[in-house]
DNA sequence: CAATTTAGCTACAAATTTTGTAGCGTCAAG
DNA sequence: CTTGACGCTACAAAATTTGTAGCTAAATTG
């Protein structure tokens, strides 16, 4: 019943599965992009600079598994946790604007 | 000036830069740890279930650059600019745990 | 001074993850 | 019946991560 390589702590802490799970390439991003409502895999996969659906769907199934995501008549979507969850996502993006700000007053960027 | 294989967005938005460091293994983790003072090398390694010389390299030397963490007398350390995130984490932290419980009121699991 | 310890860190092959492209099976129009 | 959008799988190539060994430099010990 083992289930192929062991990835991250086996602790079960909530903060360590948090990790886990966000720790993976697309998680948080994921979480990220269904902010404003539900979107399809299709759609959900363009949102995401095209991500491979084999990966899209890995994390999918991680994020519904932990109740973060689910999978509803219009798309994927957040769960009330999810949501939450989101809502810091949301407050780390105000932060890391002004964290720019700070490193980069200017704003040196393209376009 | 290429730099190798291009890993994450390009698009220079602060969030994505986040997004593409915390999105890999061990950052969430490394900037978790530090959070009670400075750790050397060695000792982050211990704290970080023996993760591999090599990647807590490649991740201390982008943290440093991002200007999260910096390397002092003592060892490794969070910046101001870490330590802030780093209190995001601690919410983070919080939140998992009543999450946990909220999935699991009884608390499976080992010690 | 020489031996030991501790530090940060590199080398490198094996293992695992991620990418990118193609395409399957289903279902609802048209 | 054809078309199009849906969720999703297959699979090989490319990139990342792991694990072990060990290097160089600076303190510390004797």
């Amino acid at each position: 019943m083992s289930a192929g390589p062991v990835r991250g702590s086996t602790t079960g802490r909530p903060i360590m599965v948090l990790f886990d799970i966000l720790g993976q390439r697309w998680s948080l991003r994921i979480l990220w992009e269904l902010r404003q409502g539900p979107l399809t895999f299709r759609a959900l996969r363009d949102a995401c600079d095209g991500a491979s659906p084999t990966v899209l769907n890995t994390r999918l199934k991680a994020l519904r598994q932990l109740g973060l995501v689910a999978l509803g008549p219009d798309g994927y979507l957040r769960t009330a946790d999810g949501d939450d969850l989101g809502k810091r996502l949301a407050e780390l993006d105000r932060w890391a604007n002004a964290w720019a700000d700070r490193r980069d007053p200017e704003g040196t960027q393209q376009s």
